[in-house]
DNA sequence: CCATAATTATTTTAGCCTCTAATAAATATG
DNA sequence: CATATTTATTAGAGGCTAAAATAATTATGG
């Protein structure tokens, strides 16, 4: 109850502009400065809610009427911003507007660069699907940003979008990306210094956007999956690690350095499985898909990837499901720290973890129930990717729509 | 190298105006705001380097001059904000006009509740203690109110400043605080949905905020102590407990339910001491200040407060030494799981931690380096309070400091 | 069925406030 | 006294808000 109430007093408390003393201490802040953010905030609302009326958009953003009336003129002049009239509703008076984002108006593009394979998306700005490509991985820099360039002007081709029209590309990449979203240092792709992003940007000259893929898939979750209410979540996935996306007050942790986030090196247990960070115990060495693998083999129950194992759970092996309900506890156990840690609104499983769910909740729920503060775990769920896998490209896709739609050059455009 | 890289570009893609979506539907900017935050930077400025010179200020905030100097004719009017003219310095040209804050223009109170006693501290607005206080505790919280409204009242008196120049007051309490910094929950002090902040405003007629101890003192050493100029550290204090300030990317991190930093129930070791949790394994079951004399008892060393037990370490009582070192090496794992999770500029130890850190810390390091990830362990830091019995008042003083920067209607006053 | 009133939604207008850039003023050095 | 440096002032442009005006409906009454 203490809970619920405190959680009413967020908005009051909130400062919209948050007056971070360092970070603040740089730059100017001017009524052009003004503009553009209140611009977004409509665009972002009409985003969030398409069909709202003006009037809507001024009660949740605060905007007076007439700012709103001002700034809806120059998205409608660019062709960003579409208005119809609603239909008599039997309401008397005269009836609203209803907005919505132009969907002709461009389209995102989103990739997955993965050791094996790059996965393209190319969607609409509210997220719909267009179409979508997978081309082999294990590329040296260049040749991906050609695949990638090749791919997406493929999928545009392939929908009949002209290239001009694409508005904006993300690439969730796995490994170190630089705070200004260019630089990358991937060793699983033996990438170093690699600004991918600036070789895209001039080759296809739309603005290209890099993130850690964890991270971009936890961006995806927040724009288009189940966490699109949820300002402070985390978002736990990956392959042969374990990686985790902040997202704490409304928008990704990265940290200093954008290091944050190595949930995979949580220790959970002293002295305990080796782990390729050289490390024992980590929390990725008991449950990343690597790991699962690594234990079934262990166990002398080979299996190829992911899906074999729950093929062979749903059979009901007993090996599988007795390794499967092991590493649900310790994903119990990781979880609870994480929650003691952050007291997240929810932590969202990706990846395997969400493909054996199933098999690891049972044992992962009561473990972490058992070591998480009663007063946090009470205001918080766990919940599965609502993305799959499609979660890390369209974390690309979020990752291009957030700067649009904070750039006003191209909202203009 | 990457790292530092990394680290350069930090500022070229920091938002000043960070578009939080969700947080910012909410509210409105307008020309005031703007005004409202550069009065506040400007302040904050000439805060953090006294003597600076209008066109430094310019400098470093991007403001324009004449904005400035618009800003500092307000501010000089309040009389919050000296000018000096430099002596002659061999330079040509006119000499620079030299800004500081008014230090006799008002205080600020700060205020420690503990369960054992209060603790009240008044200073300038450089943070220059003028005087303080120790009030019994144990009260309820009408008791605690009135004792702490008299306390205030009676250091300004013992000062020979008016009370209204008292400009603001800020109260770390052991417990949950309400995101909008007035209703606290505080089990160890058997309060609950005590709105000390609006009882204490009415009683002194000045804003009164409260906030969590650990995280007020973590916020005091952004301010005044060792980590003036990061951004992103973690504070980890307590006494019964170990509680956690999680400073990220320039603020307080406290989560969807103010519930986040509960570092102390992070689990170390599964199946491990048992904690007041109810669970098993928790760090604060082997570092807190309760936990290190409770181990000493069932080494059959009994102390009877962690003083005590530094004089014992002192004079190589082994037993002592033992226990401690000890509890460095479960610091040290809890550390490196904090590091790997929020891979943070510094960790800070405050309390008893940073009481005993000589005898902590060379069993704490190892283990700490031997569990954290490299690249994260080598741009950071381990470093001890540098505010000591003073962290919490002082945070509370940092608080009111914060708020009196932010607020124009007490720049205006 | 039509005209008018009532209701609700949006746009325009006028006013105020802010930031910026250009201009003017002040001061110390050589 | 001329010059360089620093500070103050003054238009000018753009943004936001409040209030008035306009627009598009439905209800009502003849």
């Amino acid at each position: 109850m203490v809970v619920a109430m405190l959680c009413q007093l967020k908005f009051a408390a909130a400062h919209v502009l948050s007056y971070k003393a360092d970070a603040m201490l740089t730059k100017k802040i001017n009524s052009n400065t003004i503009r553009r953010i209140n611009a977004a905030r409509v665009f972002h609302g009409i985003h969030k809610q398409p069909g709202i009326s003006p009037r809507g958009l001024s009660k949740i953003t605060g905007i007076d009427l007439a700012t709103i009336s001002i700034i809806l003129t120059t998205l409608e002049q660019d062709g960003v911003v579409l208005r119809r009239t609603e239909a008599p509703t039997g309401r008397s008076g005269r009836p609203n507007s209803t907005l919505f984002i132009n969907e002709a108006s461009g389209v995102l593009a989103g990739v997955a660069v993965e050791v094996e394979e790059i996965h393209i998306v190319l969607s609409s700005f509210s997220g719909a699907r267009l179409g979508s490509l997978r081309v082999p991985g294990s590329l040296s820099q260049e040749a991906a940003a050609a695949a990638i360039k090749n791919g997406i002007l493929a999928l545009l081709r392939q929908v009949g979008i002209p290239r001009k029209r694409l508005a904006g590309v993300g690439v969730g990449v796995p490994g170190l990306v630089g705070l200004d979203g260019r630089i990358a240092l991937a060793p699983a792709l033996d990438w170093h210094d690699a600004d991918l992003a600036g070789v895209l940007t001039a080759g296809l000259g739309v603005a290209v956007h890099l993130e850690n893929d964890i991270k971009a898939a936890a961006i995806a979750e927040h724009i288009f999956g189940s966490c699109q209410h949820t300002a402070d979540f985390v978002y736990v996935s990956g392959r042969s690690g374990v990686g985790g996306g902040l997202y704490l007050g409304g928008a990704i942790y990265r940290g200093p350095h954008g290091l944050a986030g190595e949930v995979g090196h949580m220790k959970l247990v002293p002295h305990g499985r080796s782990c390729a960070c050289g490390a024992h115990g980590c929390f990725e060495a008991y449950v990343s898909e690597h790991a699962i693998l690594k234990c079934l083999a262990e166990a002398g129950e080979s299996a190829r990837d992911i899906p074999s194992v729950r093929a062979a759970a749903l059979e009901g092996n007993e090996v599988v499901l007795r390794t499967l309900e092991e590493a649900g506890r310790h994903l119990g156990l990781g979880l609870a720290n994480l929650a003691n840690l952050l007291a997240p609104s929810s932590i969202i499983l990706g990846g395997g973890m969400a493909a054996l769910a199933e098999f690891l909740l049972p044992a992962c729920r009561p473990e972490f129930e058992a070591n998480t503060l009663a007063e946090i775990r009470c205001a918080m769920t766990i919940a599965l990717s609502a993305l799959q896998e499609f979660a890390i490209p369209m974390g690309g896709i979020a990752i291009a729509l957030q700067h649009f739609l904070e750039e006003p050059g191209a909202i203009r455009a």
